[in-house]
DNA sequence: TTGAAAAGTGAACAATGTTCACTTTCTTTG
DNA sequence: CAAAGAAAGTGAACATTGTTCACTTTTCAA
């Protein structure tokens, strides 16, 4: 009998239902300012209903996190199309930086807020498994570099940090507004720019 | 008469008192953690007088964030010792990382939170003059060094950008807790080890 | 038909930032 | 010196949060 996996089904489309909602909310009014109350509201449920499909707003917010991850990832697949390790990784970054400019909310969520860390810390689980595959895809690449006999003199887990620290840092910068009254030049193109800079940088090692 | 000045006097003190305490209590509970109540009970004062010195808790945190560059000029003063320019850059990001890592929480907020720019734009002041300043000490260093042959074919403002998401990249993750998820080898000195990688790619160019 | 489990509700609680009418203290002036 | 005005200080009260839980409603197998 069916019932049981239709309850799920429901039960699933539910909790999708809740976090659409509470994504569009953060998208328009930032995550602080969006409350259980108002994702209710959106959905035409009580609170009482949110929570009893999240134990709270942290597991909201890492559930989220969790399909920004997804959706990452799925910008990411052009990258198999690129063989030459060297223009993969620069594609790389640049697929990275466009997904921050786009959605600096869930870049946000993925790579600054605490709230899913604490989540994950909650629950005893130590991994962050979303956090692991994408810096394995960087690493993945930059060894592939090596091999082709990049990066000469240079060891593979703190350059593949160091490159992600440069294109996450160039991102929080400005999602977090450090940049705009610093006194740039050309304060609306200087992600990319440096990121120009960067790619000449690893193109000469 | 000098009443006035004393009157003066004792306002500031006051005013300083809060911002140590708070500070205090950043440092022990975090920022989130810490309340207006608790910052007026901790010098035995009311709720009402925190508020009579500043207007919320984002001038607060503003307040602090301006203290914290004060620190992070005051060590940037082993600086003005160095007089090879590439020495210098190097020895800058040293000092950086080690008062990201020192003080975590005064990193953060000084680079971190939204709250001291958001209480600029409350005050319509859209120049960010502590970031300025810092900003404008490395690009005065990376200028120095392009002065004396180095970073060939690169622009002045996009590298000396680059350079601060650089090591700004690495601090943020470390203190928002994005290293130990992601199974690296050596998780506890991959700041450093990633740091001295950037110093070896400078070098070259 | 029924009764238990699941789904759903919303009032209530504690904590927080913030305000403001009030009291207390100090300073200046007649 | 006394009084009034200003400044400093107070804390109850308000609105808004996240969160809980006793309760009602719905669902569905027996």
């Amino acid at each position: 009998m069916g019932t049981t996996e239709r309850k799920q089904k429901e039960r699933e489309e539910l909790r999708d239902l809740i976090l659409a909602s509470a994504r569009n909310l953060f998208v328009k009014n930032g995550v602080e300012q969006t409350t259980i109350r108002n994702i209710a509201d959106a959905i035409e449920y009580s609170v009482g209903t949110v929570y009893k499909h999240f134990r709270d707003k942290n597991a909201i917010l890492h559930a989220l996190h969790i399909q920004g991850f997804q959706d990452l990832g799925g910008q990411f697949v052009v990258l198999t199309h690129v063989k030459d390790p060297m223009e993969r990784l620069r594609t790389m970054g640049k697929v990275y930086i466009k997904f921050a400019q786009e959605q600096p909310d869930m870049y946000d969520l993925m790579f600054n807020l605490k709230a899913p860390m604490e989540f994950l810390e909650t629950i005893h689980q130590q991994e962050w498994n979303e956090g692991k595959a994408t810096f394995g895809a960087l690493r993945t690449t930059v060894k592939e570099c090596m091999d082709q006999g990049h990066f000469k003199g240079h060891q593979l887990e703190p350059l593949s940090f160091l490159i992600w620290s440069c294109v996450h840092g160039m991102c929080s910068l400005e999602i977090r507004q450090r940049i705009e009254g610093v006194n740039l030049k050309k304060p609306k193109t200087i992600v990319m720019d440096a990121y120009q800079e960067f790619v000449m940088m690893i193109d000469r090692l």
